[in-house]
Formats: structure tokens, C-alpha cells, sequence
DNA sequence: TCTGGGGTCCTTTTCCTT
DNA sequence: TCTGAAGGAAAAGGACCC
């Protein structure tokens, strides 16, 4: 994809919009009384605990005492957490952290389900708010867009200091929630730049600050950049970005492959020329679950069929409800040993029926070798079309390569997984 | 101290057909 | 009938992101 033709020869000004602390923030402005304190979002989706919300069901939420709410150490359960207030980093809790972990660094610290529902309310309301003022804005999980300054009104003024100004406090004063923005000519470097004045900041970064505000920067910095590749450039020496930049493409494709050493090079330059994509369609939806202890294929057999079958039913559900069917089911196994592995298989018709999904990822499990103990199941679907629009794909002779009976080689019984009955 | 859930995209391997 | 190459699609795995 290139630019779109652009009448003038206005300068491309792409931003980045990242939502401060968001699922932490959402919680405070229920809880204002706890901020300023420890507090770990996480371990879980149920509402705020039971007891407690009848306990005050005669008082506003927010006149809940502090003292009152579940402490990180009478946690017992595999959650991680989603993000900890800054009271609650300052012991070395971060997102992502094991809650057993974070317990250990700060048990005293309040430990606050996510309530998805309404984190998704603020996702839907700050992004109408952004489409009001700058229509083209690409959706970036929940709490992240990408909004194309260039051709909106005021876009370019102050390299888009004052359109960002005027997100921010539009966002603000209609959810009382902040977030950082970065504007740049691309959105590998917004993205870059809504980190350099968090929380509440603006960055305007430009070509002349490559050498001086990007170059210096870690690998890592880098969105595409993880901790394999990471591992894999500080082995060769590489640590910051200007360390990519120096070295000769072709070094890059041969140490990291043609198509992401080319990518890392030009990452490292600061070039990027993908589009503002203001739609796209699901590829695939699948839904997965962690066991809270590990479980046995045939020891827990009636345990992971109920499981299953859950799971199977509330993609269905999913399916149906967001208007989709699909051609591919496939599911997800981790094992005790943290080993994944998955199975697949393509119908010849797409469906988004639960019984039929049930069958079909039933079949998929009968190719795997179910030993040792699992820690997490998952159900996925996709190949995915409207119902009655086939999707494009060619329709050749849609014959399974070879049928689950034929590869159920491991011994299984059949039906294994089924509930009982 | 063990490590969630929901996705995307890419690469490699496997299978099938010609 | 067997063998091998080539190419495409599906399956499997893995890295990465929020």
C-alpha cells in the first residue's frame, strides 16, 4: 500500500494515542478512595467480590472504606496482573506479573478484578470522541488508536500539537480519563513518540529527530521487536536502534531472514509507509481457558468434557452474536510443561453451530497425544465469512486430508473428552 | 515467584495433485 | 507402476501485540 493520492503536498502526520493506566483508571474513577494507593488489576473477570458489594450495597461505591477491599495476599488462584497503579510499581509490580509473584512484593496492595464491560464502555466512548474530531482512526486494541492528522483541520498546525491538545481534553472532559499522543510522519514512529511524555503527553517527533530522540533508544522500543529478537540483536552487539541503523541491510537479511531484516532496517530509519486502515474483519475468534490446577485427559475426563463443550458453546455464541461462521476449527492445547500445541481442521461448509463445532474440535483432540496433564484448552474458529457471503477463497475440492479417525493413532479411546453419558 | 486471554501475521512443514 | 520435481493449500508452530 502506498498514499493515497493526496491533492496537496501536505506533510503525512500520523498519531499515536495510547490511553494512560487505562483499565487502573476506569477502576479509580469508580473507587476514587483509592487513589494514591496500591492497587493491581487482575486475577480474574468476576465483579468485585461478593461479600463486599453486599456488605455496602446501601452505600455508594465510592464510600466504600480502603480497608474493606480484597488484599493481593488472600489471593490464591494462576491470574497475572493486567496493570498495578504507580503506588503498586513502585514495589516492582507490573502488568503481566504472576499475582502470586506480586503478592510476595506487596501483599497489603488491593487487588481489583477487571470489569470488562465497562472498560469496554470507556474503549467505545474515547474512540467516538476521536471519529467526531479526526474520522480516520484505526482501532489498536482497547485502549490504543492510530488517527490520521494529515487532511483534518488544524491537523498540521504545530506539526499537530493542537489537534492532539484538543483530543486529549475533548477525551478528559468527557470520561475524565488522560492519555499520551504522539504525532509523527508514520505510525511506526507516533507510536514511538506517545511514550516519550507519559502520562498526559504530547511528542511531536520529525525526520530531524531521528538521530537524536529514536537512534538512542533500546531495540525493543521498537513495535515488532520482542524478546526473541531482542535476545537475538544483543548477541550480535546491537542495543539501540542506532545500532540497527548502522549496520548494512544485507547483514540484517541474512542474520534475521529477507523479510525481517529488511523490516528491521528499515524500523531503525525511521520508515514506514503503512495506511491508517479504518476497518478490517476478524480472521479468526476462539476462546481459551486456564485450568486452576492441571488436569488429566482421562483422569478428569467429565471435568474437561463440561469444559469443552463450554468453551465450544460460547464461541458459538460469539460467532452468532457478532454475525460470522467459519470454515476452520482448530484447537489449543498447553500442557503442565508449558508446551502448545494446536490441531486444525477445515469443513467443507462454514458453520457457527455449536454441536457441529463440539464435533469437529473433538476430532481435532483426538489427534493429539493427551499424556501428560493440561493446564489450558482453547476452541478457535476460523476462515471466517458472513453467513451466505462465501468467503473468497477457492473453493477446491474440500476433502479432508485425512480423516481424525484414521490419525487417532495414540490409542485413545473414543469419545474421550465426551461428557458423561 | 512460575507465567491470562484474545488476537494478527509470518515461516516452516506436511500433504496432495499434476 | 514407480520416482521425482514443483507448486499450492492446509496445518502447525512461533513471535508478537494489547
Amino acid at each position: 500500500m502506498t498514499d493515497t493520492a493526496a491533492p496537496a503536498a501536505l506533510p503525512r502526520r500520523i498519531a499515536h494515542l495510547d490511553m494512560d493506566a487505562f483499565y487502573a483508571s476506569v477502576e479509580l474513577l469508580r473507587y476514587p478512595q483509592l487513589k494514591g494507593l496500591p492497587v493491581v488489576i487482575g486475577g480474574g473477570r468476576r465483579r468485585l467480590d461478593e461479600a463486599l458489594a453486599e456488605r455496602y450495597a446501601d452505600r455508594p461505591t465510592s464510600e466504600i472504606p480502603p480497608e474493606a477491599f480484597p488484599r493481593l495476599k488472600d489471593y490464591a488462584g494462576r491470574g497475572v496482573a493486567t496493570t498495578a497503579t504507580y503506588p503498586a510499581r513502585r514495589f516492582g509490580v507490573g502488568s503481566a506479573m504472576g499475582l502470586m509473584k506480586a503478592a510476595k512484593l506487596c501483599p497489603e496492595a488491593i487487588l481489583l478484578p477487571v470489569d470488562f464491560d465497562e472498560v469496554k464502555r470507556f474503549s467505545r466512548q474515547f474512540k467516538a470522541i476521536i471519529t467526531d474530531i479526526a474520522p480516520v482512526m484505526q482501532d489498536r486494541g482497547i485502549d490504543e488508536v492510530y488517527i490520521d492528522f494529515t487532511e483534518v483541520p488544524g491537523g498540521q498546525r504545530e506539526g499537530g500539537r493542537v489537534l492532539a491538545r484538543l483530543i486529549q481534553k475533548s477525551i478528559f472532559q468527557a470520561t475524565g480519563l488522560t492519555c499520551s499522543i504522539g504525532v509523527a510522519p508514520n505510525k511506526l514512529l507516533a507510536k514511538m513518540a506517545s511514550e516519550f511524555n507519559k502520562p498526559n503527553g504530547i511528542a511531536i517527533v520529525g525526520p530531524q529527530d531521528l538521530e537524536g530522540s529514536i537512534w538512542p533508544l533500546a531495540v525493543r522500543k521498537i513495535n515488532g521487536i520482542g524478546p526473541k529478537a531482542e535476545e537475538k540483536l544483543h548477541g550480535l552487539g546491537l542495543k539501540t536502534i542506532g545500532d540497527i541503523a548502522a549496520q548494512p541491510r544485507e547483514a540484517l537479511v541474512e542474520r534475521f531472514g529477507k523479510s525481517y531484516g529488511a523490516w528491521l532496517h528499515e524500523a531503525a530509519w525511521g520508515r514506514d509507509d503503512r495506511p491508517v486502515e479504518t476497518s478490517s474483519e476478524p480472521v479468526s475468534m476462539s476462546r481459551e481457558t486456564t485450568f486452576e490446577r492441571d488436569l488429566h485427559a482421562v483422569r478428569d475426563r467429565a471435568e474437561l468434557g463440561a469444559i469443552f463443550t463450554w468453551l465450544c458453546e460460547k464461541l458459538a455464541a460469539d460467532l452468532a452474536r457478532k454475525g460470522y461462521v467459519g470454515r476452520t476449527v482448530g484447537v489449543k492445547l498447553r500442557f503442565d510443561d508449558f508446551k502448545i500445541v494446536t490441531r486444525d481442521q477445515t469443513l467443507p461448509q462454514p458453520t457457527a453451530d455449536a454441536a457441529v463445532l463440539r464435533r469437529e474440535a473433538g476430532l481435532c483432540l483426538k489427534r493429539v497425544d493427551l499424556s501428560r496433564k493440561l493446564r489450558l484448552l482453547g476452541v478457535r474458529m476460523g476462515t471466517l465469512s458472513r453467513p451466505g457471503e462465501e468467503e473468497n477463497t477457492p473453493q477446491v475440492s474440500a476433502k479432508p486430508r485425512k480423516s481424525a479417525t484414521e490419525n487417532a493413532a495414540n490409542g485413545q479411546a473414543p469419545g474421550l473428552f465426551d461428557e458423561a453419558g
